[in-house]
DNA sequence: CAGCGCTACTGTATCGTTACAGATTTATCG
DNA sequence: CGATAAATCTGTAACGATACAGTAGCGCTG
């Protein structure tokens, strides 16, 4: 009996921890295996034994420990979120994080987030986690058209997904908002409103959306026949003082730009502020047509169109691309391209 | 030699994964538990032998597999962030997420992030982490005054950190921005602008910081002899809209306020279209003095008096202090408490 | 009825680490 | 010189889970 029935427990387990596997075997009368089996619905367990198991498990609230999963698997039920510490004003990570994890909430995911330096290697922490193993799936943002993390993960056959696109060639899961069409209509709507003169600020040239961006508004401005201002010596990593006094100077310039299409939300603000600086007025000037995260520039400045790129729909989008790519799905099916939504005027109330 | 070098392994590890602590101890000829010991600097061990294996695991870049520590000692080297998924227009948790991650960067520790959804219960995450013993400690924000989370996790010995204070007599670790501060030296300054009928836009009456910002509030209203006007069915955790109408049904009253005090940066912009819709001008018919996460209000809205609140330090804080009280720190080492800082204005370029 | 195949279940070894209880060698002492 | 202590190192078992290689029992076939 000794060793037969090492593997079935006769005695109850020490308890007043948590229920194991252990637990269950002891109180079913069946062996660690069969239970461990059972609640994977493996075929070769019986109708009635795998009823009985998932039932006493559920009563005693079993949830398998995932520090033995993780060791003897490697499966580490955990999605990292690769971020640089370097944070935009206007935080792109909350809403990013809460659309992640709401989709990880229906799973056995938890979110890790793993932050780098700007300053150091970006690299630094894809290697970590394909090094100690510390994560299933893996998400990153800041896409570079030839991104080496891309590379590194691909060659390695981790699975991951990129917020943004990238031009090596590589088929992988995506999601990103169209840049391209976002400049493009930025550009219709202010020629449409008379401008003709028009100026961009503009993604970081490292970044893949730089040149989405800018094709969407080239093309447009053949399109609609209207003009370029250059900016091309500031973009929206630069700092809001840099952006507002470059701008300030652009506009105390022998021939303005008369319209604005604006990269980022908080771009945005540092350039209504040089505006105002070289004593020009926003809607009579200008005209800006800026991407934003959220919607409190429409409500401190409506004279601005906005167009919105829902950071959390996106976070949703690659959560559960993640979870498609580590479930072999492939990688084609998991790409996406949100569309920029009009902001229409803030919500005027009902009982007035 | 059989049984005898068991734990001595002459055979290199299959190699191709990464190190453990059997490959360690194949190539300095060591047993296993002398190299774990080695490497947690154990006084039984050699000072000779320990400098080999320190050497040999830092050539080797060796780590130690968390799932296998995890699994022996418990110890999850985890952090765990309990936030809820109704995130602020500002986006508090963007600094918050990098304040953290900045000093869990220098540590073993990894920050997970566990929602909830506000409708549900928040003792829920709580409860998972006790049971999963998901966490060696966590971070949890909007305190009441007796919050059963601080209840349960004291109860059950598990450390963390609460952003608020509560008021339970209960000695725990805390962060918290001096609420009562912000309020008394906002209506200080309305004051002094001559405002005399003022109104606070409050936190929900259940989260501590409600009474801190009131006590401040209405201190400030006796010493500088200043009136209140009442706003009490609307506070910040109602929804922009709510806020604005409210408040301007409130600015087109008989006798409308002439100072505001706002206890958060969304909730400001709010007011302003409130005070807008009513057709009134701030800085003329009104003053405003508000809390913020972020600069953009200053940006945008100069005439409005800002007050830092930097929740990237809060982060920080918070993130030092859960991990001095894993490490046993006492508690009323472990409470902090920020000031606000009244924002200059728009830094001026120096180039021109 | 021997032998085969099928169903349903089980034991052992293992992932990487550490607690614990030795074991070996050398130094020290009466 | 035998005993005792100190210093240094080591094997075993265990944490909880699963892959793998069985085993027991049963019905069916030729």
């Amino acid at each position: 009996m000794d060793s037969k029935t090492k593997n079935r427990p006769l005695t109850p387990p020490p308890d007043g921890g948590r229920p194991t596997l252990k637990t269950i075997a002891f109180m079913t009368g069946l062996g660690i295996t069969t239970v461990s089996r059972a609640l994977k619905d493996a075929p070769d367990i019986g109708a009635e034994t795998k009823e009985r198991v998932r039932l006493v498990a559920k009563q005693i609230g079993y949830q398998p420990n995932r520090a033995g999963v993780r060791l003897r698997t490697g499966k580490t039920n955990v999605i990292s979120l690769v971020l640089t510490l370097e944070e935009e004003i206007m935080g792109i990570t909350s809403p990013m994080v809460v659309g992640i994890t709401e989709v990880l909430a229906g799973t056995p995911y938890h979110l890790v987030v793993t932050p780098y330096s700007a300053t150091k290697d970006a690299l630094a922490p894809i290697r970590y986690i394909l090094d100690t193993g510390a994560a299933d799936g893996v998400i990153i943002s800041r896409t570079e058209p030839h991104d080496p993390r891309v590379a590194l993960l691909t060659e390695r056959g981790l699975p991951f997904v990129t917020h943004g696109r990238t031009e090596m060639g590589v088929v992988h899961p995506y999601h990103d908002f169209d840049n391209e069409r976002f400049a493009y209509e930025a550009v219709r709507e202010l020629v449409e409103r008379g401008r003709k003169r028009l100026v961009l600020l503009e993604p970081p040239p490292h970044l893949t959306f730089y040149s989405h961006m800018r094709a969407g508004f080239e093309r447009a401005l053949r399109d609609f026949q209207a003009d370029a201002v250059s900016f091309h010596h500031i973009n929206i990593d630069h700092t809001l003082v840099e952006i507002r006094d470059a701008f300030e100077t652009l506009m105390r310039s022998d021939d303005p730009p008369d319209g604005i299409v604006s990269g980022s939300g908080s771009g945005a603000i540092a350039l209504i502020a040089g505006l105002e600086a070289a004593k020009k007025t926003l809607g009579k000037d200008a005209d800006m047509v800026s991407k934003v995260p959220s919607d409190f520039l429409r409500w401190l400045r409506p004279e601005v169109v906005t167009m919105y790129e829902d950071i959390r729909v996106a976070g949703r989008e690659l959560a559960k691309a993640v979870i498609g790519h580590i479930d072999g799905q492939p990688s084609e099916t998991l790409q996406s391209l949100s569309q920029p939504e009009f902001q229409s005027a803030v919500p005027v109330s009902i009982k007035r």
